[in-house]
DNA sequence: ACCTGAACACCGTTCAAGT
DNA sequence: ACCTGAACACCGTTCAAGT
């Protein structure tokens, strides 16, 4: 008890602080996006409401926007912060097609913890994400290196994040969701595919995944020096 | 001026309606979807309010709330019937490839201009959407027709999905998303690959979206009498 | 410059009262 | 059964006052 080393250590609810400009900076972006990406990992994206991120770094909803401009704005620091979690060692040590496995399961097993933030990140500028640039910086790379033409790189990382944004809010739906219910009879095909997925015992959100990927790496064309 | 056509006809501003239960049904689930389809595609997402549309139908706001259980069961109805627009007609009628191209373009088409239901479709149950339940089963018998294994035709079209859903989100995003601003130079690769990809002058979503399609056709196997 | 606290203009949802 | 109107418990955001 007592003292705590979070973000908030220095709030001390006991003596509250009077109106009027503080002697310590109380407040910046890190601070912000740290506490907001803490918020979101203990009690999830819901509970981030401005007054709650307030709360956690002990001041009051209004000065958050000394330091941010909308809400909108907190949920893009959390982003940026965010991509660092996607593992893309693989584009320093491994053969294109290999190094792409990796960071595209790890993007959507990320992305999957924090699908509120898919529609947020298809909308971003990357300008504004150091972080994120320099994962699309790796990436590029990596293409560039196997010899892809550089014209197709940006259309190659697109579709697969397309594919990667589109999986990750797969993989967070129900169980059931195929479950056809009473209509059954109205759309044998359709029940009958579902039965025989069903029947490989495989996850569906996996199964797509991983059959989905296997064709974008078949189909999307490799440069003369890819593996 | 005077009576109208639409779904809030019977609505007279001047004449108040006192509480209780009224002589005629004012209020049912397709009448309910109807209007916050035509509200939404006047007005946009944001103007989805209950108030909003329980005003466009001529009744209080807790009205609806006999009818429907949440808001988000409100984008559910707006959901399925948006689902209606999407171009199936070519798994009558074309090879199977061809038939998915069509779809698919449709179907990004018709969920850009709907973005904001793409996370919500992504957890929706199909049992309580039937026209969604149509779409899949005149897709999966296309992919039955065309000789695939009945396996893979759930995971084909979750794969699809997943492309087409993100791609729709990627369609909505600014155009200038990937101007890289002040720290071009720490990214030479991904600079390039931009500056690349621009001088096609292809609008880059639309390239993506096309290039990552016919990887897709190319790579995901097909069934023995496919096209 | 940067904080507080009150206030604003909303939300979605619940519920007693009414017919 | 199904409506109204008031009320509830929030939101994100603005702004005058304070140091």
């Amino acid at each position: 008890m007592g003292t705590t080393t979070g973000a908030a250590s220095t709030a001390d609810p006991a003596a509250r602080r009077k109106a009027g400009r503080p002697r310590g900076e109380l407040l910046n972006r890190p601070k912000i996006a740290r506490a907001a990406l803490r918020l979101v990992g203990d009690r999830g994206y819901d509970a981030l409401t401005m007054s709650a991120l307030a709360k956690a770094l002990g001041v009051s909803a209004s000065a958050l926007y000394n330091h941010v401009e909308s809400k909108q704005e907190v949920l893009q620091l959390v982003q940026d912060q965010v991509m660092d979690e996607v593992d893309c060692s693989g584009f320093a040590t491994l053969p294109l097609q290999d190094a792409i496995r990796r960071w595209a399961a790890s993007y959507r097993d990320v992305f999957a913890r924090h699908a509120p933030l898919v529609p947020v990140i298809a909308v971003l500028q990357v300008s504004g994400s150091p972080r994120t640039l320099r994962m699309y910086e790796e990436v590029a790379a990596g293409f560039a290196r196997a010899g892809w033409e550089t014209s197709r790189i940006i259309p190659a990382i697109v579709a697969l994040e397309s594919f990667i944004f589109g999986s990750a809010l797969d993989a967070v739906a129900p169980q059931d969701i195929f479950d056809v219910g009473p209509l059954a009879d109205e759309v044998p095909a359709f029940s009958t595919a579902v039965d025989s997925q069903r029947a490989t015992g495989k996850d569906p959100a996996q199964d797509a995944f991983g059959y989905g990927l296997e064709a974008l790496l078949r189909g999307l064309p490799a440069g003369p020096g890819s593996a």
